[in-house]
DNA sequence: GTCTATAATAGGATAGAC
DNA sequence: GTCTATCCTATTATAGAC
């Protein structure tokens, strides 16, 4: 069984909500500490960078989740079309449905040093690769299996936006369900 | 001819670019100031309540923009996809090439309050609907144009951002090469 | 590990002279 | 319209006691 999650390993879930709702510069210490239930000290002596740490982690805990949940499914054996139908199953939660945000795009703007962006940069690109070989298994040349892979990040990045900024998840759910078609039709 | 530029005109163009690159918590008042060559004083002279005021006009400033750019050739008479492509290279430009960044996605973070975001927001349902008209022109259905101006949108938003974490055009110019594609072809 | 207190800075915004 | 000076607040971060 799991070890009971640490006082840290808690506390990293809150800040990753934190910065997921409110980007890096929008996330400060008092709405860290009070979503965590730390104090300013207890933050510190956790991530003695302060802000930066608490974004690495941040990010950390997310591409634990995108590997779960998407890379996972992507990499089973199977139909590479049955594939991507649950990874998009995966997609929707990792999202929370489209009303959570990703800090890809979120940690590109701010004070955000180089560290967590740069992790963040690299989930992104760990998912396209598993996009990438499922596209591959579908048939398609190393070539066009990429540029199908960067068009289905691109959809996913581009529905998230929309959806928040309508108020609606409804175009991120149509965007998940266009997904296999981007990946697997000729 | 036009009207030389005030002096207000171009603080506008300058602060405008100051929020598209940094967002809306990211540009500070000392950039502001410094971009547009006007002192805090100044700033407050032309625009009284601070930075919303000017997160205002720069949305006001951008949908101008997008209006010559995009919205005009798609208004424009002839074949759809010949329109669409016109706009593309609109878009390009309104995009700076993939470099610039949307204010619909930069407002919908940070202590922006309700009329930037608000007028963003607007700015992209008018630019959905003469997507919306331009699918319509081309042979669908009401509610099939919609989802695909949808497309366009989500299309367009999420090349932003890819383009962005990965400091390359490549994915937008992609994106803007399979739009003629997603608005007009079954 | 957590507390209280506090430093040090930067932020947005305003007042009044010119 | 622009300048200088200033205020208030919030921010990140640290120090030292417990």
């Amino acid at each position: 069984m799991p070890a009971a999650k640490s006082s840290k390993d808690e506390a990293i879930d809150a800040i990753t909500d934190v910065f997921r709702e409110f980007g890096f510069d929008g996330a400060s210490l008092s709405r860290l500490s009070e979503a965590s239930g730390l104090g300013r000290s207890s933050l510190y002596h956790y991530f003695p960078n302060g802000k930066d740490d608490m974004a690495q982690a941040a990010v950390e805990r997310v591409s634990e989740r995108a590997s779960e949940l998407v890379i996972g499914p992507l990499r089973a054996p199977g139909d590479p079309a049955m594939r991507v139908k649950a990874a998009a199953g995966g997609i929707a939660k990792f999202y929370e449905g489209g009303r959570a945000n990703c800090l890809v795009n979120l940690f590109a703007f701010g004070e955000a040093g180089e560290a967590a962006p740069g992790a963040a940069k690299d989930m992104a690109a760990g998912l396209e690769d598993a996009f990438c070989a499922v596209a591959r298994d579908a048939g398609f040349s190393p070539k066009e299996a990429r540029l199908k892979a960067e068009h289905a990040i691109v959809e996913i990045e581009g529905a998230l936006v929309v959806s928040r900024a309508q108020g609606s998840v409804a175009p991120f759910q149509r965007a998940l369900a266009r997904l296999p078609g981007v990946l697997t039709d000729r």
